[in-house]
DNA sequence: CGGGCTTGGTGATCTTGTCACCGAACTTCG
DNA sequence: CGAAGTTCGGTGACAAGATCACCAAGCCCG
């Protein structure tokens, strides 16, 4: 529609590859594919190695660490805009993954071939400066779990897990078993906890689903840090 | 020495590098510079951006996130030919640090100015790949540390890093608030972990100091995993 | 040498993790 | 439909770890 060639195309849901040079926004278009996947496909995982860099367009891909008796850990997630920045390094370090990724949604995500990856890599500062600054995102997520496993109190961090996944719906569709590996521990603490919030009368729950009744005690209670005032 | 022009160089301690292209070799050798920082220099942190790239070539540097009330957690070490990718993607995604990194050792360092940073990511396939793997690397352990935080036992943790610290020397120069923060929990804990440890004579203990009078049963309990045969 | 700081020790108490086990709700399939 | 198997959640008992409060010994430095 502008005299923009970019405008109007998938790659203008990407900030980050608004500066992209013409002839490779074009190869970019040109040699990847889109990609749809159903919600619950494993888009990646140990001896699953990557062909394509994605970047998703629609839905969003929970990553999580599988570890060996079944107790798995929620690490980050990709939302749609953002490029799955596990499979870069892989894919540019030939390595292999230690961290699994899931659908979560039902996604739509551009696969772009290793070899057009390299070009653009090797060809455009800003697209460097996107790959780069979503690495560098991360390693700041997973500070941040780092810091909030080690030191953060447990309902304080369920309270802003329960914020965070209900997205303003009031209602987060997950098991106790599933809350558990977001945070990191255990089925029956999640259990307890919230029965606790239940008990307060913050939340309603049913199988697999838990219903935010005062979003605004639970938010104040994920507000606390550290060792904060506390009346 | 030989016909080869990289051997003799620092270069050549970075096994990743050898591949490089002549030419950028050189360009390397001519436009870094050879830094060296006695032990306890912080490098870069929170408000001190870094100019450089570093490649360390002398020295270990440890990388700790400082949190908020002092309780600050060991993340990983950066070891003699290793480059430091927390650098690396702050320096691409002029992007702030949320960790610190401090020489735990006196340390030589070449430092790889953006620019010649930025020519060599373009221009060199190697190099790309040098860069990539570090980074594929530190996020694997991230995601160990997670784990570990999260599933695995406080004293075999410890046991572990008492093996880790002393490196083959019987003995780890630390106190027990660092040793605290090597492994994200609190100064009592390590107290009285270290006390078990003593009481069944594997340690000896002198202020800031823990010597390893029996390494073997110490690696015995670190060999340990999750709930693995205990008789 | 004496005051201030760092380091480490300890008991009391609370939170979190683990184990064992049970019952309710859902699913599958004859 | 109804029986059997599976998933999900609840709970008590106990162990491990975190937190708080406080103290004592060693160290540093004027």
């Amino acid at each position: 529609m502008t005299s923009h060639p970019i405008a109007g195309t998938w790659v203008a849901q990407f900030p980050g590859l608004a500066q992209l040079a013409p002839e490779l926004h074009d190869l970019l278009l040109a040699r990847s594919t889109i990609l749809a996947a159903p919600a619950g496909t494993v888009l990646f995982g140990p001896g699953k190695p990557p062909e394509h860099l994605l970047l998703l367009l629609e839905g969003r891909v929970r990553v999580q660490q599988m570890s060996d008796e079944g107790r798995d850990i929620v690490l980050y997630r990709v939302e749609a805009g953002e490029s799955c920045v596990m499979t870069t390094a892989c894919l540019l370090a030939h390595d292999d993954y230690s961290a699994q990724g899931i659908a979560e949604t039902d996604i739509r995500a551009a696969a772009i071939p290793r070899a057009v990856f390299d070009r653009l890599i090797s060809a455009s500062v800003p697209f460097r400066t996107f790959i780069f600054t979503a690495f560098a995102r991360r390693m700041s997520d997973l500070f941040m779990v780092i810091e909030e496993i080690a030191f953060q109190r447990l309902d304080i961090r369920l309270a802003q897990k329960l914020i965070e996944l209900s997205r303003g719906a009031g209602r987060v569709r997950a098991t106790h078993q599933q809350m558990a590996a977001e945070l990191g521990t255990a089925r029956e603490v999640i259990s307890r906890q919230l029965g606790e919030f239940q008990r307060r009368g913050w939340i309603g729950q049913a199988r697999g689903v838990i219903d935010l009744l005062d979003p605004g005690a639970i938010a104040r209670l994920a507000a606390q840090e550290g060792h904060g005032a506390r009346p």
